[in-house]
DNA sequence: CAGTTACGTAAGCTCTTTGTTACACATCCT
DNA sequence: AGGATGTGTAACAAAGAGCTTACGTAACTG
């Protein structure tokens, strides 16, 4: 679950999202974000030992992949907790309706 | 997605799945763990704020229950990938073994 | 072959995170 | 009332994450 980690930031999260559609340049993802190049080159390099991505060399330039393997062990550590929101959540929305506010934080509505 | 921070780390992925079975006092939840109790509390808090536990007092204790919400919010971010690894992923290995470009992203030359 | 392009790595800084010990309360039990 | 029990918070040290600038290197270009 290492995937994790590397997923709690958002622009890695971003990064993964752009990957989704195929291989992309080092450089062209760099160009999506706000942030220096080498910011991003440490991005990829985390979510490379994560796992969730591969490079090829093609020139010299680097084509970044998706591997979807750790996605998938994220979605299977997910699997026990899925009966909970199947059965549970509709118990919880009348909890709240009734106004037992059990959230101190103010929340939407 | 602040919940994937949250779960980033292992402690607190490990109370997440203590919670699984109901409601567990934060005392009981401290047990199961080599670090200090008010450590403990601090994931808890964590916890707490990324929605994904609720507490309730039961005279001197507090019980923790798991709220499934944003593990509900995390599935739905993960299904957009699942087709990746429904039906790409051995495809995926074989592209990248041979070198082959997968999908040309609007590259010039 | 020299210059440009595309990347990655190194060094350094700052803000967070995680853990610890000490402390403050509220609640339960004689 | 007074002590024990169960928890959260405060203060602080150590480690980690993320960003920036500067630099090194391989590969195209002319």
């Amino acid at each position: 679950m290492e995937a994790l980690a590397a997923l709690a930031d958002p622009t890695r999260r971003e990064i993964v999202a752009l990957l989704a559609g195929g291989e992309v340049a080092a450089g062209e993802l760099a160009a999506h974000f706000p942030v220096s190049r080498p910011a991003v080159s440490r991005h990829l390099r985390v979510l490379r030992e994560a796992g969730l991505v591969r490079v090829r060399a093609e020139g010299q330039r680097r084509l970044y992949v998706l591997d979807p393997r750790p996605l998938s062990d994220l979605d299977a550590w997910l699997a026990p907790y899925r009966w909970l929101w199947a059965q549970r959540l509709d118990a919880l929305d009348t909890e709240i309706a009734r106004g037992r506010r059990a959230r101190p934080t103010g929340e939407d509505r």
